[in-house]
DNA sequence: AAATGAAGTTAAACTAGATTAATATTTTAT
DNA sequence: ATAAAATATTAATCTAGTTTAACTTCATTT
């Protein structure tokens, strides 16, 4: 319905290349150029379109996924049909559902696109036999996750220790790109308030400067 | 001052041994004797007496620590001098300070004992090195640091989606033995709630059944 | 151009949980 | 065994954030 347009923004498979993971990767890892064709025989590029969904709560996560291009939300869905935000991943970053990567039992939450997003995906397979072939490359994703567990017990204290407009505001300086990018009541489901007591808290903070 | 008396149950240094850290790695890796060799001349087996510190907020965090017996708190303090408790740690399971360690600058967080402690500490530089020499290690870790993550996240669902009693019928659930552990202040100081209020859901908990 | 609908705002009534303060209980020190 | 200190409970009042509902704006469909 409301995305029978994006067919016309599609984004071609086959034009589709690996340069921007390779370019990522390099700035933390040296390959060689086998190490570089193993990697690249076991990653899939992949399209989704606004909307869609990467991963779906229930099913079990099948891949580790790289964005290139794109913005994405991982969300849980209550008892009581709400949802609640976990994160925004864009351009450069990762996105999956860990949890049930790691164990391959259901997933708690969702990953959707909110924009056209050109993926690097790994599945559980292949990322296993890769962590064996290329040890730097499991260093990597060690140090990757050890930097999203600091930064995810750091939300924790935030969301204890701060009021909604300190939140908000922390939000704006850590994350400018995605402020812009996605729908008001989406951040106030991230920030874990409704979306009117967002608006409050913008005009308080219009008024105060 | 109110741990003047610890010293009588002060554990002896040189009665400790790394048993129960190899029984517990031996439950996820196997290591060869020279590997063994190698391990144990890089962990220090440490005792910390009820109320020490084993991290500062501030101060470099220098080792991540293996609880062999007792119990910790991890805890933030505020500007405003409150604490905010991110986790409790007994036997068997890790503790550190994770972003401080991993980047090697000043602590976010405190790590304190709730009891008399017996740890086994990995250095900084003998953790890298041990990566490197024991890769089924560096494998073991990324592990154990992918569901402490996952675990995060749950936490941050939970603490959006739940009120103060469901959080605290899942935390009694969660961690059956620590509830009777540790003071009730520190449990609400967890949860996010002042004490009295964990006192009231309490009682409300009572009569409800 | 009119109609539908999603996203955002404003304002009033309401509630979960905080704060304060007084009392009770348990732990620790002497 | 007892005093002092630390911890836990109860109740009254207060507040940050929710809920509900009416209103606006802008984009999409007919």
């Amino acid at each position: 319905m409301a995305n029978m347009m994006d067919g016309k923004h599609q984004l071609k498979k086959n034009k589709m290349n690996n340069k921007p993971f390779l370019n990522y990767l390099k700035k933390y890892i040296a390959l060689t150029s086998e190490e570089e064709t193993l990697l690249l025989a076991k990653i899939k590029p992949r399209v989704y379109l606004k909307n869609q969904y990467i991963i779906q709560q229930g099913d079990v996560c099948k891949s580790v996924n790289f964005i290139i291009s794109g913005c994405t939300k991982t969300f849980y869905m209550d008892v009581e049909g709400q949802e609640h935000i976990v994160m925004f991943s864009i351009d450069d970053w990762w996105t999956s559902d860990l949890g049930s990567f790691i164990t391959q039992t259901p997933a708690d939450f969702n990953v959707q696109c909110l924009e056209n997003t050109q993926l690097v995906q790994f599945s559980y397979e292949n990322l296993e036999e890769l962590y064996t072939e290329i040890p730097k490359l499991e260093r990597l994703f060690r140090k990757i996750v050890e930097r999203a567990f600091v930064a995810s017990q750091k939300r924790i204290i935030r969301n204890f220790s701060l009021d909604a407009k300190e939140r908000y505001t922390i939000f704006k300086q850590t994350y400018p790109k995605i402020e812009q990018r996605v729908p008001q009541y989406m951040i106030a489901s991230y920030l874990g308030i409704t979306k009117e007591f967002l608006s409050k808290i913008k005009s308080q903070l219009i008024q105060e400067q």
